[in-house]
DNA sequence: TACCATGATTCGAC
DNA sequence: GTCGAATCATGGTA
């Protein structure tokens, strides 16, 4: 059907038209004889309203108002309108959806701000804290709690200003409507165009939501960061978990490279991360390689302190199995030298174990050997390195001479497999 | 408050 | 990926 079908369709109503007749446009133009006469006539009208006073004006446009052709001819103007007008905007006005609102959405969706209650954000915080690797422990609760607090203020003043910007975009688009109607009685307005201009309305403010939104994923940020960032939460590890941190440090000084199993071992009995456990060893072997006279009181007391340990739970061992061969399975003779002589005390030497130079010869259990590589290390880096390695009996992990840890022999301990740093011994997952 | 200790992060090398 | 090295940022203490 073209224009002037339609637009002669509209008029059918008032003219006596059947729908039969609608289809042939030469039977239309010969039946619409009167009604085209009529158009002309209000045509007319309407053009010469403006040179007619207030009052004649008002009286014209009430009769138009009220003439037999009105709302036809109304209807057909808003055909013609939608047609022209509206139907070029349309393609326009069909947006895809926003990608940074998408984006926006789905982050304040994932921080448990925007949608359903995820109480107060707690798994986002869970996630984040476990993300930023943080110790466990009464502080890491209050944080969490603390951190729960603030995301669901965030998330409260968010969803306050989002029921404000929604009333008020409610009540604005309801004003318009309100006026377009009002309006839609004096000029042609058809629903259509009232639907698109609520469109216009609700993308306007969908503008400023995003302006919202925006603001809220920074404040998310930023309380992510504040308690998230592990530097500023830094806490010293307890004095338990260092101090066995640090026993495992000298009694594997000749390789102190734990493994994953190793790791995950003194994490647990530290109560903190693998990756704090991979921190601590690679700040501690920095340190101790910089500055191998500050850490040398460190390291013999953990020495001697290791040594004993173990050498009480050997002799009990010892006693326990087979109390008259004592050093049964023992795998080899060692040298130590005079600067572990207090630790080789407390190994139980006996006079009768000196060698010729002066050196204790012992034989050790196979449990005992990474004290003893610890002692040999210690003693090295004092005063008795000449010494050992003139001789032929030890031949020790040492730092060689680019200061690196290097394995002559097979590593000290079996929960710390042989291989050079740098060979999966650790993870720094920063 | 200055200084040192220490846990975490970053960066380049391998 | 891990490592060493440098650096940052905070905690603890004199």
């Amino acid at each position: 059907m073209d224009d002037q079908t339609r637009m002669l369709a509209g008029l059918a109503g008032l003219g006596g038209l059947s729908q039969g007749d609608i289809g042939d446009p030469d039977s239309v133009r010969k039946q619409l004889g009167q009604p085209q006469q009529d158009i002309g006539d209000i045509l007319q009208q309407i053009m010469a309203i403006t040179d007619e006073s207030l009052d004649e004006a008002q009286a014209r446009k009430h009769a138009l108002n009220c003439h037999r052709m009105k709302p036809a001819l109304f209807s057909v103007l808003c055909e013609i309108k939608e047609k022209t007008v509206l139907s070029i905007r349309g393609i326009q006005d069909e947006d895809p959806p926003d990608p940074q609102i998408m984006r926006l959405d789905n982050m304040l969706l994932a921080e448990g701000v925007s949608g359903p209650e995820k109480g107060g954000g707690s798994a986002a915080a869970a996630a984040a804290a476990a993300a930023a690797g943080g110790s466990p422990g009464a502080d890491g609760g209050i944080e969490h709690s603390d951190y729960r607090a603030k995301l669901a203020q965030i998330r409260q003043i968010y969803h306050s200003e989002l029921e404000k910007y929604e009333q008020a975009c409610s009540e604005f688009t309801n004003h318009v409507m309100n006026l377009l109607r009002e309006q839609s009685r004096t000029r042609p307005i058809s629903p259509k165009e009232i639907e698109r201009m609520v469109a216009i309305i609700h993308r306007k403010f969908s503008s400023i939501q995003m302006q919202l939104k925006q603001s809220t994923c920074e404040a998310v940020m930023i309380l992510r960061s504040r308690f998230l960032d592990a530097r500023r939460k830094r806490r010293n590890f307890n004095k338990q978990a260092t101090e066995v941190l640090n026993e495992y440090f000298y009694s594997h000084l000749s390789n102190p490279y734990p493994s994953e199993e190793a790791k995950e071992e003194l994490a647990k009995k530290c109560a903190i991360t693998v990756s704090q456990v991979s921190n601590w060893f690679g700040n501690k072997r920095i340190r101790y390689k910089k500055n191998i006279g500050k850490f040398q009181e460190e390291a013999n007391l953990y020495a001697v302190k290791t040594a004993v340990d173990a050498a009480s739970v050997s002799a009990q061992a010892s006693q326990a199995n087979s109390p008259a061969t004592p050093n049964s399975g023992s795998s080899g003779s060692y040298s130590l030298s005079h600067a572990g002589d207090a630790a080789a005390a407390y190994l139980g030497l006996h006079p009768s174990n000196l060698n010729g130079a002066g050196e204790a010869v012992l034989n050790i259990a196979p449990s005992l050997q990474p004290q003893v590589d610890t002692l040999h290390h210690v003693t090295r880096l004092t005063a008795g390195y000449e010494e050992l390695t003139s001789s032929s009996l030890y031949a020790p992990h040492h730092l060689d001479t680019s200061n690196s840890w290097q394995d002559n022999t097979h590593p000290s301990c079996v929960t710390s497999p042989p291989g050079p740093p740098g060979s999966a011994h650790s993870d720094t997952s920063n």
